[in-house]
DNA sequence: TTGTCTGCAAAACATTTGCATACTG
DNA sequence: CAGTATGCAAATGTTTTGCAGACAA
């Protein structure tokens, strides 16, 4: 089975033209659930489609966004992530190293408080910041 | 009572010395519980304040945050926001209007879940976003 | 007087926009 | 052929940095 055809008929089947630089990058998010950045994409991609631009790179993220198949996370200030996962889930970003954990959040299910009775919520995100296990280790051992 | 003496021993007491900027942005906090931005906050002071510059307010908001006097939102793409209530609660971003709301977040202080076991968890933010109540009527006036 | 704070100008950085060229149906 | 996608260069907007002068303990 061919991965590329898959992700080739995915976004056609969504009514997006599934372009070479398009299917790339869906592979590439399907691929590293690392919660990348545009600049990563760019920069794990360009190597091998030289031409590839960052601007079809942002363009290509915020029409996934729109349509659904990636949640956009502002868990940092300055640069946005992306994720192909758009289940409901929590997000641990790691001060010292970067990295997104993913971890379950029932309450991201939940009820909404009364407070926000008359709101149309589109999304809900939890966030915690600190340090991973390892970068945890690692600040103990400098001291 | 005079409440600038009073930002002012805040600010003494906590070993940050109490220029007037800072005492003003303090004061500003207090009295403006709109989750400003940096440059929201320099618009409504430079009035009374011509000199003020923005390197200052953003001078100012970072240390207030690494002193806890304030939190820092990254709930928007592009500019952070800044809360002087630093005590357990949502927040929910209109698209459209841009207002944040407060709401009551029980989850914010519950347990943590094990996959986090071993993770310093430092700070925990449930964002939610979406239209408010008013902008959701203004919405469907318009069709 | 010694260190900290302020504020200007310039830099940094992620993202967006304008527009010409290149695809694709 | 008509409409959409790509990609370069330039613009935008927020935040940071370097540095000189002002201020405070």
């Amino acid at each position: 089975m061919n991965r590329t055809i898959d992700y080739y008929t995915e976004l056609a089947q969504r009514g997006l033209q599934p372009s070479v630089q398009r299917v790339r990058i869906l592979e590439f998010l399907h691929a590293n659930r690392i919660h990348p950045t545009a600049e990563q994409i760019w920069l794990r991609l360009s190597p091998g489609m030289p031409t590839l631009s960052r601007t079809t790179v942002y363009n290509t993220l915020k029409l996934f966004a729109e349509a659904g198949i990636v949640q956009t996370l502002v868990i940092e200030e300055k640069e946005m992530r992306f994720d192909i996962d758009t289940s409901h889930h929590g997000h641990f970003s790691c001060d010292r190293c970067g990295t997104v954990f993913d971890f379950t959040a029932s309450a991201l299910s939940g009820a909404v408080p009364s407070e926000l009775d008359g709101f149309e919520i589109r999304e809900r995100h939890l966030y915690y910041k600190g340090l991973c296990r390892e970068c945890r280790t690692k600040e103990r051992r400098k001291g």
